[in-house]
DNA sequence: ATGAAAGCGCTAACAA
DNA sequence: TTGTTAGCGCTTTCAT
């Protein structure tokens, strides 16, 4: 900037002026300092900006579990939109669900004074962040709720759907319903294990412990899971699957094995209407919005008592989930 | 920072020390700080340092066309994992294939000062990024190649490719092959086309460009392009779609239309296994890891001529490329 | 309409 | 072992 101003013969002032585009700069004046600014091929740089300006670095930060998730992936693409057209740009990390990963990131965000973050938390509680949101930085939690601290949130009514899923599922005449999902202290699977388990019993059936399989992490120990149901005296004849990953590695385990059980998985996921796969599920890319948009108003200035926005997930029949297999049209 | 040496009772450049661990401190003096450090919830500020340490902003930044597209996701997602094992974050923008998006967001990380550049370039000339090279940013291009500068590139054999999967096709008896893919101007479409015409070529075979589709984006335009290549006096036997977005929309097209044509994709996808797709693809992961190791040893000073790697696809049968329709294992 | 000086939070170079 | 000074590139405040 010094250059552009030696350049043009201006004074470092002047240039910021024309840079920021103010007010009482003589058009001649301006045409000079763009000229020297082409020349020079400057930008500013917008680090010493945001350290001069105090907050404001134009930057967002989004803590989530894997990118490579396509649910995550639509998050992301959600918040990035969103942040762009208000000149934002985004950092995203994966935790792999990890705590210590995503306090690990979340500091790094926070040395880089991003303006504000959006996280989907990993297991466990977040007290540690109280700190850091009583300090003044915005916090935005997408998928579940904080634990530990009063903050905006955007989640899925997670019960309501497992209900919906389960209750699908024996208005199709199943009867042995097993769920598979990750660990419990993962707050959706917990949630979405209560929709299951409340859906049995207001039909009057037993809930019972050898069908829930709330350990495995991916896709490969769903279908380990589902390999074990399937040795079991008696078998279930429909799996509730709890997100996307879970339902991918129930449908490999069940082509595999040739069993033709019900199934109703939690999260759409692509070409699942080819596979005929019967899913409940809430929109991400509306999660993702909804929560920039919550993140905004408050960098914004938005001081109105933390908000918690819950989206509805809606069941999609295309077949695995009612008994008679359809060709999917 | 000054508070901490305030409250510590020592100068700044000693809290400076210990933040950065460097030596030369009394470990009484250290503990004092430590304390205060604690007390006062501090974290350098990242943007300062970097501004007066010159470079090192300890910052990339990705140019994609979506992330959610798992093929970019794959890639986003190993930058990112290179990226934080040395300790630096990741922006990540999508550029929609949209020149001008893409000179938008180069603009943005640029005016951020990320150290280093990843960009999977939309279509178009890209001598505009020359004048950035040359003024010292470094840049690897992944997926294609930089059109008007020489720099680091990551890419696919798309030729081999798309003989390959036109090859496999022939070898199963199919004689009408139809082309579908997004517009010949992006770089890796033009590639696999020439793949295309080689492999029917090499069999004697003419290429008829009735069964050329070259201009859908998207998994809708793919599918339309199917439906109407069936109407044709002589429908294609079989189908070579250009990447994963393709292989989408005449799969729904094909499915929908109880149209057995053999299928060979370009790029793998997840569930092609059990949706029995067969396909040709290389590794996004190790693209994006390849791209992010070369960039990182030119961010540690590097300077050997510009390098592009080229990595190989492989193709995986699993029953749509082979005639006799097999059910996958 | 333009410029000079101070300072954002930090580190490099040099004292003490 | 510790502190002082200067300055990274910019914006703010106050002059001119």
């Amino acid at each position: 900037m010094r250059d552009v101003a030696e350049i043009a013969g201006v004074s470092l002032k002047t240039v910021s002026r024309v840079v920021n585009t103010e007010a009482g700069v003589r058009p001649a004046t301006a045409e000079r300092v763009d000229a020297a600014i082409r020349q020079l091929g400057f930008r500013r740089n917008e680090l010493a900006r945001s350290l001069r300006h105090g907050r404001a670095s134009a930057t967002v930060g989004l803590v989530i579990g894997d990118v490579a998730n396509p649910f995550y992936a639509s998050i992301a693409r959600a918040v990035e939109t969103r942040a762009r057209s208000g000149g934002s740009v985004l950092i995203t990390g994966s935790s792999d669900e990890v705590g210590s990963q995503e306090r690990e990131l979340v500091g790094m965000l926070l040395t880089r004074r991003v303006d504000g973050l959006l996280v989907v938390p990993a297991a466990g509680d977040h007290g540690w962040l109280a700190e850091e949101v009583r300090r003044g930085v915005h916090i935005v939690f997408l998928d579940r709720p904080p634990h530990g601290l009063v903050a905006d949130s955007v989640v899925f009514d997670n019960v309501g759907g497992g209900r919906r899923a389960v209750r699908h599922l024996l208005a199709h005449g199943y009867q042995r319903i097993a769920i598979i999902g990750d660990a419990p202290s993962v707050h959706t699977i917990r949630e979405r294990y209560d929709g299951y388990a409340a859906a049995l019993k207001e039909a009057g059936l037993p809930v019972d412990p050898r069908l829930a399989r709330l350990s495995p992490h991916d896709a490969e120990g769903a279908a380990r899971a589902v390999r074990e149901l399937l040795t079991l005296p008696e078998p279930p004849d429909a799996v509730f699957a709890c997100n996307n990953r879970m339902t991918v590695g129930v449908l490999h385990a069940l082509r595999a094995a040739r069993a033709p059980l019900g199934l109703v998985g939690f999260d759409d996921f692509e070409l699942a209407d080819l596979l005929g796969v019967t899913v409940v599920s809430g929109s991400a890319v509306e999660m993702g919005g909804r929560g920039a948009d919550l993140l905004f108003a408050r960098l914004g200035g938005d001081d109105r008592p933390a908000r918690r926005i819950v989206l509805s997930p809606t069941l999609v029949a295309r077949g695995s989930g009612e008994r008679v297999s359809e060709e999917p049209a």
